[in-house]
DNA sequence: TTCTAAGCGAGACGGTACGTCGAGTCTTCAC
DNA sequence: GTGAAGACTCGACGTACCGTCTCGCTTAGAA
């Protein structure tokens, strides 16, 4: 539990606006250059805040750009749909539609080449935006359980797991769909693709087939 | 096989060196200083070439690691293993081996990266890397349907669309468990997630569970 | 003089122990940095005040120097060693010595170089340093007449403009000598340059040769 | 003498129209900004350079002002007005109106206050201003030697340090009546100057009284 | 004594310039 | 006409100080 009377530091404090105001600014600007053409220095002028301020906050690029994204995921939630397949679909669609928002398309990409070689940064994107939205694989499974959909696990190390298949798999494949591939990640692509998935998890709860 | 006779224009040829001594040493500086810190001045000073001779032939940074990096996937191979579901492991293992190298890593998210907001370089990558490695795909196919693990396909969309969707959760979880996880796609994985992967296509081939 | 009761505003008294601090510390990053490299947040620093402080009190960098340094030439004496000749070399050797140390050299040329663009600035040296030292010559000047050495002035104007011609003289001579030349104003040269001076006063006091 | 045939170095040669078109653009800055609002930034700019370019050939904005000043002293010439003190009065007229202009006021003195801690930077402005200089002194006492106005010298390191002497008393008294006492070195102060000078050197050339 | 206005430290703020680096182009000479 | 060399323009980098501001905290005379 955080200390309910913050540290309170001599000095003027940080301005909390400012914070908002970078964060923005830097997805308006990767919307219109992408990463490649954004500039530190433009981000800082459309926050209206001195480049001073934004250094003193992030160490550099990557890092501004993991949180600008992150903030991005955050609206993604597990819809209750009735039935898993349809809970999936759900979500995956959801996460496709951010996907392709050029924002998070090019940031999203970059910031994990520049993790390659980077491994604070590569930490950084686990925390802020994997090991965040991992919850929906984790409250999809409860939800399917409760639902008798899928059996209770027995073994929680083999749980954990699937669980971080099932990630790799979900989220991998959207995104090279979207970027690679670059053809957009529809119902009917996204039908298709849990069709298989539930199929492989070897669920009872199978996805009819999309009316023609 | 070339023209034996080439263009013959008037003055110098290129130096047929030049080209190769470029695209190693892209490799080499990006095993070194990765996507971000490679700088073409120095590729040129490894490749022993002035920089107005790596200009005349690639366009820039990105082109120039397209090339680099697309001729690493050429080493795949489908090997011959007796069983589907053995020959997508082994394919898969030697994928993930090439994305495990660190020439492959950073240099292939950088431009995929940049492909986002740049429609010619895209059009690079599907033409040099993603295409060209879908054959494997539709080998291994024709191989299980000659073996009878498949049944021969009636509808030829909807065989390119399944050849797709499969080239698409291939690749992405391997990238995904290997950049983004951060994990390794190793023997136990490969096997977890061929599994998967063949129970959802409808295989009758299963994958047997791994030896303890 | 000052007077008694001071404006007696509300309010906490500034610190007088800051003014002082501020000067010294001032002197002593001169010494260390030099003008160019001095900063007012170092000098805060040292003098263990805050930066507003400083700048309640001074309007920036030149002004305070200004001031640093004049206190600096408020050691100057004419002292009486017997003949106008030996007071002004005493003098002349007290000023050479000032200069000679750091904190005067590039303090004050670099004030005056800023001077020139800034009339104020100039209007401060001239009242805080220049003018305030011209009493050295004033009171050689009348020393030297009860002396006998020189004949009393008729013409008040003329009196001036030939003081200030001195002082032109003398403290120009000095400086050039120490800062552009950069050779020691040293016993030797001072006579020489004393002797100089007084031959073309038309002074009847020669000074004698340097004892070997 | 000079290698009649330069190094011959490969590459593109160094642009030798932007090296006069710099320091032009410094003196041009010097006269609008002053020394301490002067940029480099600003000077490549209006030189139509880019700031590289400048970096390449000058270490800093005193090496540049150095150089962009020190041309303007070049104009100097010793006149023949047919007397050593007609012939001293009119090149102390010509220094004191090279030093009236903003470019040399500024310019001069802030480099001179830098040298005070840059033994290089001394050095410089020695071999390119005051050594260059003190042929005016040289010569003039040459030619006043050949019209017998002087007595030639008989022990040269006592005439060099003579000459030495005069270059101070000169130099500094117009510089210190230009910028420190900031009254104009007009005719008449230059022929009070002048005479005093000449008296104390103990020259049988007298400077007639100014006419009323 | 309490009130209150200014001084004080700390440090964040919007700016401006720094000096460096890499991109991509151009100009020279040698092959 | 190709190639090595290196100077060129351009633009961003990340840092350092500037001079201002906003905090919470003294401090000391006035009420």
């Amino acid at each position: 539990m955080q200390s309910r009377t913050p540290p309170l530091r001599a000095g003027r404090p940080r301005s909390a606006a400012a914070d908002t105001a970078i964060l923005a600014a830097t997805r308006a600007a990767l919307v219109e250059l992408g990463w490649s053409k954004l500039t530190l220095g433009d981000v800082a002028t459309r926050a209206g805040v001195a480049k001073t301020t934004l250094y003193r906050r992030w160490a550099g690029k990557n890092e501004l750009v993991v949180d600008a994204v992150a903030e991005l995921f955050d609206e993604l939630r597990l819809p209750d749909l009735g039935s898993l397949a349809a809970d999936i679909e759900g979500v995956v669609l959801q996460f496709a539609a951010i996907l392709a928002r050029p924002e998070a398309k090019s940031g999203l990409m970059a910031v994990v080449a520049e993790s390659t070689r980077d491994d604070a940064l590569r930490e950084r994107i686990r925390g802020s935006i994997v090991e965040r939205q991992k919850r929906l694989v984790l409250e999809g499974r409860t939800r399917a359980q409760e639902r008798g959909e899928l059996p209770p696990e027995t073994d929680p190390a083999e749980a954990a797991r699937t669980a971080d298949l099932i990630f790799d798999i979900v989220a991998g494949a959207v995104v090279h769909r979207t970027l690679v591939s670059a053809e957009p990640a529809d119902e009917e692509w996204v039908r298709s693709f849990t069709g298989v998935l539930l199929l492989g998890l070897g669920s009872a709860s199978q996805v009819p087939p999309a009316a023609p």
